[in-house]
DNA sequence: GCGCATCATCGGTAAAACCGATGATGACCA
DNA sequence: TGGTCATCATCGGTTTTACCGATGATGCGC
């Protein structure tokens, strides 16, 4: 039994498929399904159902997986333990983020490749729920996001910054000279939303309850960035959380004057497990950043 | 990396030289010194330190060991368990056992390897903290043991029965015919007491505390064996488990009239770690075997 | 200073991982 | 029904590499 092999069946076990794992190991087809068949030899058991061209993973392939995944997680440890000790000079960091953090990370992204040349990066944006599914199977190390509405035991999260819902709007409309946003005002102008599930909209709708009716929402949209670019060309007004625009260019952020609308800007990690020096880097070097401290405290107050 | 490497690893950090390790792992020691400078390249950092014919693990050796072994233990631990679905057609089963615990036992194995003659048996006699030792590092699946006086918080234990202690003496002795022995009839007679330590001491010295000096105690011995042959040839007693001398020829267990003196016959186990079909198996036939279940409740009421 | 034990290195050999080609199987579809 | 397609297994041939034995370098202890 060697690592090569359990990596190999632990990719064919995910993707149900010999050619395509092979294909995501960059082997050929042969060789994986030769160092399946050798493990399965070697075990003495079969680890697939072969049906034709569907295969399927035997009761002794359920029962093996679990452990060849966390074979294949302590080797990567290893790697990572061994790496954290070279000084940070080498070693990669998967980092997942929700599209309304990205302005609050860009500046630290450019800093810490600047610092840590060595360190290779992978960022990944994506929807929160997928990102906490990435992060159950170490496929990232953290996850930037606000602080979603039910807990997730398995995950403990840090506050780094308080930050508000604001309404949102195009540089020179007519909102945009407010220093506050009441209902009546929202209540006057065509809204673009997140869609239900994103925080802000999550946060927004939790304050609202039954007042709904009274707004006239045209739009609702799973793409921050999309949805902002919606803004910037029309009268629309949308609710963001004020860190979603930082740095953006042609829109405004005005405080939403409404009671209770704080949202928690996180970093979550897995509990109970071995967190590399790299991460443990970035994240102080984000919550050192400019544009996490302005928002240390609540920021229009 | 490969786990073929990781094992090398493992083993010539344990004995903190190459020749024994590559000798122990039956290779040869070029090989064993080649793979680990293979691995070291890989991680990109020394894992020895190299002073002449010595070597000592560096830092980022310290810093793999434990996972090194957790995936070597991983790995065995998937041979376990898809051993265990071939339905106990093969796989080894590995026991720990006090002395005292061994005339318990006797049946049980014969019957199970007569049961599952796949499966081989590895049975080590040896003191309980030997024993402990052994299990935590995965040596032995589980122990047969009296219940230690404190507790190992790692080590999960489960009473198969209850026994007290007897006073043993020779067939045809002073005391064979009595029913019950008290404290009055032991001072009469010279004892050959197991050694401090021996749970069947622990538990008496425990119950006698200060009374001991009115004992005559000739000899202590370590070893439950040669103390029967002992008692057999010649008229000295000694306090035991009853359990000890089950099917035991030329000796008499006489109840010892004192309260308080329960011993528990228990299994052992790591806490939260796999256990093998083959061990389940065997501690039922254990529990429900005739030399167990005579001793259930408390033998002599 | 001379064995002696240790680890590193080297060249050759045996093993094995790997690839591409080919074959077998069954699904899908005209 | 027969052709196409995608899948996995199998089979030589090639490349890689794990392995061994011999040899060299080093420092310890007698």
């Amino acid at each position: 039994m060697e690592l090569r092999q359990i990596k190999y069946f632990v990719k064919a076990a995910e993707l149900l498929n010999f050619s395509d794992a092979a294909r995501a190991l960059n082997v050929a087809q042969s060789t994986l399904s030769q160092q399946v068949k050798q493990l399965e030899d070697e075990l003495g058991i079969q680890l697939f159902e072969r049906n034709a061209h569907v295969i399927s993973l035997t009761e002794a392939g359920h029962e093996l997986l679990p452990y060849a995944r966390r074979m294949v997680y302590d080797a990567d440890t290893c790697i990572a333990r061994v790496n954290d000790l070279s000084n940070l000079a080498t070693g990669t960091l998967n980092i997942g983020v929700t599209y309304s953090f990205s302005p609050i990370l860009t500046e630290t992204l450019i800093e810490f490749t600047r610092e840590y040349p060595g360190v290779r990066l992978n960022v990944f944006y994506k929807p929160m729920v997928e990102l906490m599914d990435m992060l159950r199977s170490h496929s990232v190390d953290f996850v930037l996001a606000f602080r979603p509405s039910e807990k997730i035991k398995e995950i403990e999260s840090h506050v780094l910054f308080e930050n508000h819902l604001a309404v949102i709007v195009r540089d020179g409309h007519p909102l945009a000279r407010k220093e506050r946003i009441g209902f009546d005002d929202l209540s006057r102008y065509n809204l673009a939303l997140p869609s239900k599930g994103l925080q802000a909209r999550n946060v927004f709708d939790h304050y609202l309850s039954d007042q709904s009716d009274r707004l006239d929402i045209r739009i609702e949209l799973n793409e921050v960035n999309i949805l902002l670019e919606l803004i910037k060309h029309s009268n629309m007004i949308t609710i963001l959380a004020e860190a979603t625009v930082y740095n953006q260019v042609g829109v405004k952020a005005i405080p939403l004057d409404l009671p209770s609308n704080e949202m928690e800007g996180c970093v979550h990690m897995l509990r109970n497990c071995y967190r590399k020096q790299s991460a443990l880097r970035f994240i102080r070097m984000l919550s050192d950043s400019t544009a996490v401290k302005a928002r240390a405290h609540k920021w229009f107050t």
